[in-house]
DNA sequence: TCATTAAATTGTT
DNA sequence: AACAATTTAATGA
């Protein structure tokens, strides 16, 4: 899957990349909270950051995993709200920020920008609808084969390549079961030649059986 | 480069 | 949630 930036034409190019800028992030710190103001586009150059929210009650919950070369914030920024959700970075990470002005230039502009933004909604309201579905669904390690699928998504990914550096316990929080559950489930994967489960990584061997498994 | 130690991660109860 | 085992990273000779 080509990457974005490189099917706009030349101009468009030139113009994305001089509205972006990087910043470098360490481990557990957040990019934004709720109610933040933060009008820019973010990508994840490296490293990973997971979108999510805290109850009322203090619990966290982990919406979505965005890994290295994911981009998300686009509602935000089209519609000139605050943040709905908080940001958080999984370890040391790489974040770019596109400028507001940028990206609603691209938005007037550039068609291959719009079909890149399209393309990318389309796939995170599948995401969502398939994440309500298979809650229902499926257990804890059918949940968590398709969490890392979609973590995976070449769509919503598409720098990421088949090898991720994550922990069990990061995995865990991403679909809301405990380590311990994460651990079991990563190891049943593995014997099933899903997956090769490295010390704090992962290596997916059949990317379309994960996404499908437990049908 | 190797050995030692600390820290992080995993596997199990 | 706690513990032991394992792997990686850091340090210094």
């Amino acid at each position: 899957m080509a990457y974005w930036s490189s099917e706009l034409k030349e101009e468009e190019f030139e113009r994305a990349r001089r509205g972006i800028s990087i910043k470098s992030f360490s481990k557990g710190n957040y990019l934004c909270h709720v109610g933040d103001r933060l009008d820019q586009w973010t990508g994840v150059a490296s490293g990973i950051a997971v979108i999510g929210m805290v109850s009322a009650k203090g619990k966290a919950t982990s919406l979505i995993g965005v890994p290295q070369g994911g981009w998300f914030g686009e509602g935000t920024v089209l519609k000139g709200e605050p943040r709905r959700y908080d940001v958080i970075l999984l370890r040391d990470s790489e974040i770019a920020f596109m400028n507001r002005p940028t990206f609603l230039w691209l938005f007037e502009n550039s068609v291959a920008f719009n079909r890149h933004l399209v393309r990318m909604l389309n796939e995170r309201l599948a995401y969502f609808i398939a994440l309500a579905e298979y809650h229902r669904l499926l257990d804890a390690t059918g949940r968590l084969a398709r969490n890392i699928a979609w973590l995976f998504n070449p769509v919503l990914s598409p720098r990421i390549g088949l090898h991720i550096e994550i922990t069990q316990e990061e995995i865990a929080m991403l679909t809301g079961v405990s380590r311990q559950v994460a651990n079991k489930s990563l190891q049943s994967l593995e014997a099933e030649g899903l997956l090769n489960v490295g010390h704090g990584s992962i290596t997916v061997l059949d990317l379309q059986k994960l996404s499908r498994y437990g049908e």
